[in-house]
DNA sequence: ATTAATAATAGTCAAAATAACTATTAGACT
DNA sequence: AGTCTAATAGTTATTTTGACTATTATTAAT
């Protein structure tokens, strides 16, 4: 280190919570009932505490806000710009988490006035830079989407591959040949069938697949890479 | 924010500095002379100041070390762990940085002993978690140099395609097809020829290109994805 | 019952990209 | 003149892609 003095620094978590229904992504907002913010909207955060790590507080705010854990969570980037904050200065390590349709029942915290599902194209304005913190992880999603497969996060369980292919045409906002997607998809070798087929459609049934988490693990170290 | 109680955090910043020699990839590290950590190597880095942003820290603590300004400069990621540092609590962020040969005269800074460049399959025990940073950092230069034109950096303003090939190679650890690699690369029309050839080689003296940066910026507005 | 509608699934085909090569050329050193 | 090294040019079979057409299964409407 260098001979300057040290400073501490007021930090906490802001979580980028995204769901997709019927092919349009949408995130997770709360609107903050107390403080200079009161009836703003923005996404969910909380201070970091002292015994806890930067994921295991991205985790409890998730916990806190959906009720769930063993949910797709990864460190975003840190924020930190003078004027990010209108009073004091904080600096905020955004997350990012991608969760299934359903999974949730959403809580209102403590201090808040409401939780709701957005639209990605229908944001309210934001406290702060939130509006900045979404569009990094929106760019983050659409990057990583396309060379890793995390996007079966945002999907049930059992998906078609119809399911699947709007879901890439809702993040990456174009529109896909569907037979070409689906014998990509098929060749890769990580849709396993479930033998099962749609219930309750006004048209042929699509079969139902899960995704070869294993596999994928297995192929990825042998040097494959998921490409879409 | 919920209603739990702010506590402050110590923030430092360290930097992943990348050179390269002869297709071989090298990181800079100090060797400290003060603190607990005395005569022990870790990665440059500093205090997060008050009044400056952690990019512009990093910025700081990267023309402190090499005199360089201007530089491609990266957040990496944040590392919280609780055990992270002996001692206290600090959390720090890592930045990652490219710089070509010889463009540095590198400083050994107020309390350190020493500056080096490590060869990075030979890095002396490091600091903290400085190796498990590393790792990461490594990991993402893997990744990322084939999906966008990064390494660029870490080559000399002009440079041959065997050059550029080396150094794939040597971050990559694999070896890859001559006419192949300088088939695709010049497919892409990203190289400007330097109409200019290597001198002092003792065999036939390659063509030397620049890197087209404008060129590039316009294409990926046109969705064009650098690819290796 | 027939037909329309919707989406699933199967298949075609030319063009482009890739991997694995061989061949030739230029320049420097002995 | 011959040897070494690496640059550069080219070949070929295979795979992948993009842009399509065709057929099938299912439900809902007429």
């Amino acid at each position: 280190m260098q001979g300057v003095m040290k400073v501490m620094h007021a930090l906490t978590v802001d979580n980028l919570v995204f769901g997709c229904e019927g092919g349009r992504l949408e995130i997770l907002l709360v609107r903050h009932g107390d403080g200079d913010s009161i009836g703003q909207w923005g996404l969910p955060g909380d201070w970091l505490l002292d015994h806890e790590t930067l994921s295991e507080a991205a985790a409890r705010v998730l916990l806190d806000k959906t009720g769930l854990s063993d949910i797709y969570l990864e460190q975003l980037k840190t924020f930190s710009d003078l004027g990010r904050h209108p009073t004091e200065r904080i600096i905020t390590t955004a997350f990012f988490s991608l969760i299934a349709p359903d999974a949730s029942k959403l809580v209102v915290g403590t201090n808040q006035l409401d939780v709701k599902w957005f639209p990605v194209n229908e944001i309210p304005k934001l406290i702060f830079d939130h509006q900045a913190i979404l569009e990094t992880g929106i760019m983050h999603l659409k990057h990583k989407v396309c060379h890793e497969p995390i996007g079966f996060n945002l999907l049930p369980e059992k998906f078609s591959l119809l399911e699947l292919q709007m879901l890439y045409e809702g993040i990456l906002g174009v529109s896909l040949d569907k037979p070409n997607f689906r014998r990509k998809m098929q060749k890769m070798n990580l849709l396993i069938s479930c033998d099962e087929k749609q219930l309750g459609v006004a048209h042929r049934a699509a079969a139902l697949y899960r995704f070869d988490k294993e596999r994928y693990f297995k192929l990825k170290q042998q040097g494959f890479v998921f490409e879409v």
